[in-house]
DNA sequence: CTGTTTTGTCGAATCGGTTCGAGTAACGTG
DNA sequence: CACGTTACTCGAACCGATTCGACAAAACAG
């Protein structure tokens, strides 16, 4: 079933069906009517890559996720769903690619093939070889989370370092004198992964203001990981009596490591940093923390490319978001 | 850039340049080599539209996920990365599509606009519009899980119903008279998910076989559903020493309830069932469990899909993995 | 040296849409 | 009634690939 047999069914010509359909041109009522009811009878859509090749655009969107092996996060897995759900809003499809270094070939193909308008770019690097190759290529993207030069392209991200700094200053508040920064796992600090990084910063510089006893520690993204993080962490220094993180797969791990140790949460020992909602109200009890607004973030980006693909020469947009911290249950003044 | 610029810049026709690329029909080195050369330069890739268009396939898969709104669970997850890992594999790329119901507009457009060449569907019910739709539409489809008609279709599944009545016999052997199965919510066995309504006929004639006392209870897929569940089955029921659970998801929160009542795992209580692999080495103690391939299910999917694709008359080939237990630490004869 | 294959290349048709320019019929106007 | 508009519709070109049949040149056989 392709336009051309609608077109013969109704009894008018392939441009008139067309238009009927998209409305474009003016097409009299009574075989817009007729045109219609062929289709709705053959159930016919147009085909995609018929239409994609003539249009020149795909309707389509490309999700950039972190390649297979490494294992997605929670708030990751928040973050492509809601895109899927954002882009099924505006009538986009979304093609996945997992693809994190050099050469690709998903997204090889997703690029040079011109399959997708525009894509999305997650766990970006500050210093991004996909992002570069985006540009080069002249396709929008949006990236979660900034490179380096955070003034060159569209973004939508956490501001980490205020975020960790507003934990840091909230504990101070309460009256903790030795903190810790439970982070991401080692090798992203050194692959330069922006919420990492500038959570570390944000970390530094206010323990540093407030002169506290700081330590910073990173963490695999893995529930034992939290476990003998937080085990190793309080066996050196016993002095902490708070913990800052914003590794989420480690918290369940850093809960059984304080109850193993007897630090009552939050009576002799407080937590809080940032991590997805829903993640926060697991943790036992419910954690104090700044939460990730993952639903937010999804929208935005689907938004700032929708934008970016209507008009590729707008200037960039970039929207750096700063949720509060929630107040729950998980901090309290030291013992 | 396009074949015709390359044609042109190599001093060829089209067909030339095309036949080069594919290796269709024989080309001179020569020309072959001038050709390659000018593409490198170029850095041309077809036009993934226009090939789609003239090859009459798209090389890709659409993945139908549970829509948003609902949470995924991890084992789902799993399923999304591997499936895209193993299409990524074999050069194909993998269309999103979050879609249950009936009218869902994202399966709608890869269905009717011929977006990709066959379709992978997860969490299939007993009875499931998407698989009537798609045979309906003659577009090749796998799923994850089987329908009613177990013979009609290519799927890849468990045996839960094995799986759990080995579970079940498992807890009889070392002793326990009085068992529990905490499944999936009740919404999905009242809409026919198999896994829920094959979980549950193996645990009752399991039970029933060995003349066990059996309680069967559903649990939302949360973390806290599984610590009230458990609360109020062992409030409701002391008697229960043990627990068969094909619930990942409530894991966390039973471990919680158990501890709270004191009964200690897996000196007083056991739990076993069927559940990712990576969740039953996060419980506490590591759960005796049958461990969900998920990677080999992914695997299998995308194999027998493209399969399908290649030969969409063949007969329907079904996969039915039955995971063996692995020993690990939750289970123990009862006190 | 002629006739037949084989080899390599080309032009044209095709896939299924969109879009532009032009043409026709009906209409309103002076 | 002639004329300019307006309202519809059509045919043809185009998007960028693949693929088929044809053809010329080269290689081979008799």
């Amino acid at each position: 079933m392709n336009i051309g047999e609608i077109a013969r069914r109704a009894g008018v010509s392939r441009s008139t069906v067309s238009y009927a359909l998209s409305g474009k041109r003016a097409v009299s009522e009574t075989t817009r009517r007729r045109i219609l009811q062929v289709v709705d009878e053959a159930g016919y859509r147009p085909n995609a890559s018929a239409r994609a090749l003539a249009e020149g655009r795909t309707r389509t969107i490309g999700l950039v996720i972190p390649p297979a092996g490494r294992r997605l996060t929670p708030v990751q897995l928040g973050l492509v769903a809601g895109i899927v759900a954002a882009a099924d809003r505006q009538e986009l499809d979304v093609l996945l690619s997992p693809s994190g270094g050099e050469h690709d070939r998903s997204f090889e193909r997703m690029v040079s093939g011109r399959r997708v308008d525009g894509v999305i770019l997650t766990e970006i690097r500050l210093r991004d070889a996909r992002a570069v190759r985006l540009r080069r290529s002249n396709i929008p993207f949006v990236s979660i989370g900034h490179t380096a030069d955070a003034d060159a392209g569209c973004w939508v991200d956490l501001d980490y370092e205020r975020l960790i700094a507003g934990c840091v200053h909230y504990l101070a508040d309460l009256g903790h004198r030795a903190i810790a920064l439970v982070n991401r796992p080692q090798e992203f600090l050194d692959s330069g992964y922006g919420p990492a990084c500038r959570g570390l910063a944000g970390f530094s510089a206010a323990t540093a203001a407030r002169s506290l006893d700081a330590t910073a520690v990173c963490c695999a993204d893995e529930t034992m990981a939290g476990e003998s993080c937080v085990g190793d962490l309080l066996a050196a220094r016993p002095e902490i009596t708070g913990i800052v993180t914003l590794n989420e797969v480690a918290l369940p791990g850093m809960e059984r490591a304080l109850r193993r140790l007897g630090q009552a949460v939050p009576e002799r020992f407080s937590v809080t940093g940032v991590v997805g909602r829903h993640w926060a109200e697991e943790f036992h009890p419910p954690l104090t923390a700044a939460d990730v607004p993952i639903s937010e973030m999804a929208d935005r980006a689907v938004e700032l490319l929708a934008e970016r693909i209507a008009a590729p020469a707008a200037p960039d947009r970039h929207v750096l978001l700063t949720p509060p911290i929630s107040l729950r249950a998980s901090t309290a003044p030291p013992p």
